[in-house]
DNA sequence: GAGAGATTGAGAATGTGAACACAAGCACAA
DNA sequence: TTGTGCTTGTGTTCACATTCTCAATCTCTC
């Protein structure tokens, strides 16, 4: 199965009209126009319609585009069928918010293990889910077929907790160290740079 | 003082450059050619090139970059010349990690001041930073003359704080929300969306 | 069943950013 | 002082993303 490979920006908006969309079906809605659909997500209307022209014909001329068909075609571009898992390495403070946050769930996204070095948090849980040694981190994420990471550990060890992961056959990563993660093509990276989107703001003072 | 805008995608390069240049500072480098830099931050040296010209003239063809006084240039293009203050609203789960997160003031960025309805939060303090009553937000904000604002409430809660936030005279919002914030022109506004980059790595599996 | 109104899909035009290549400039050595 | 070797800065080209425009097409009403 060879699909076309979506750009990365409408990449970036597929999920954010998702959830507009799933507003709409709790109002009872059967179908949107582009320009509804636009206006709830603060995007112009002809853009709206090139992304989802990606997807293939999903619009019908003079009506709109069916809400649910439209939700089942981005969930599908997207590999959100069925709730997708993922694995948390270093349970500190930002481990610790997101193995507690409760949005991840409800958008579809589900932490089933963690791991740390520390032996004192070994064996807990943290809202349902067992933290485990970050000895066995490679066996355990591979048994479960887990292909989806997370890493909350200091900077100086990301690096090479990436590169664990990626032995383990993790497809893709989201990091919360503030440095650069080179990796085989193969896997995505994306970090998530706290300082540096303070400093972004901070341009604009 | 008229400076040119900086474009959107250099303006996200320069911290990773300001952070590599802190390092060469550490090992004693007094210059710094373009393709050094590049292959610190990973990026091509016409692009490290093109990014610093918009400083102005910088660099000595033949011996590069100083080092010293491109941080000093950098740091001034992004107004990081002191620490940069910011208020945290939410002390939930995320909020409380972002006050333990010792990275910050590592990177130039001080909370010194954080919000919460919860009158058990109140008067207490996390890291050194007070907890107040968020009641009295617009006035503590706008006495410290404070300009950077994190949002880290639930998301029905967002567009409000964010909206008493501006009339507090904050400049620049960082969100954890997963919801577009639209805001007057003079109010910059990053999402932190981790839902949606979840997604964007799920595509890739 | 036909016409009016609305909306899509796609091509063209515009804007923005990345990569390249090379002339100009400086350091350093002889 | 002069020549060699590097490195910058920038003009140009290319690639990608956004926006506009409009013909084609469908729904809905009468």
């Amino acid at each position: 199965m060879m699909r076309k490979r979506l750009p990365q920006e409408t990449l970036s908006r597929l999920f954010p009209y998702l959830r507009a969309l799933l507003c709409l079906v709790q109002e009872g809605a059967a179908s949107v126009s582009s320009k509804r659909l636009a206006e709830l997500c603060d995007v112009k209307p002809s853009m709206v319609r090139k992304d989802l022209s990606y997807l293939g014909r999903l619009g019908t001329p003079g009506l709109g585009y069916r809400v649910e068909e439209l939700i089942a075609a981005i969930r599908k571009a997207l590999n959100l069928k069925r709730p997708v898992q993922a694995v948390l390495v270093g349970v500190g403070n930002i481990g610790k918010a997101l193995l507690s946050y409760t949005g991840f769930k409800r958008e579809g996204f589900e932490i089933v293990v963690a791991f740390d070095r520390d032996g004192r948090k070994v064996g807990k849980t943290i809202n349902g889910v067992p933290i485990e040694d970050a000895g066995k981190m490679e066996e355990s994420i591979r048994s479960r077929g887990i292909k989806l990471g997370i890493i909350a550990v200091p900077v100086a060890q990301a690096p090479a907790v990436a590169r664990r992961m990626a032995r383990a056959g993790i497809k893709g990563i989201l990091s919360f160290a503030p440095c650069g993660l080179f990796m085989p093509e193969k896997v995505a990276v994306t970090c998530v740079d706290l300082a540096m989107e303070m400093a972004r703001l901070a341009y604009h003072l």
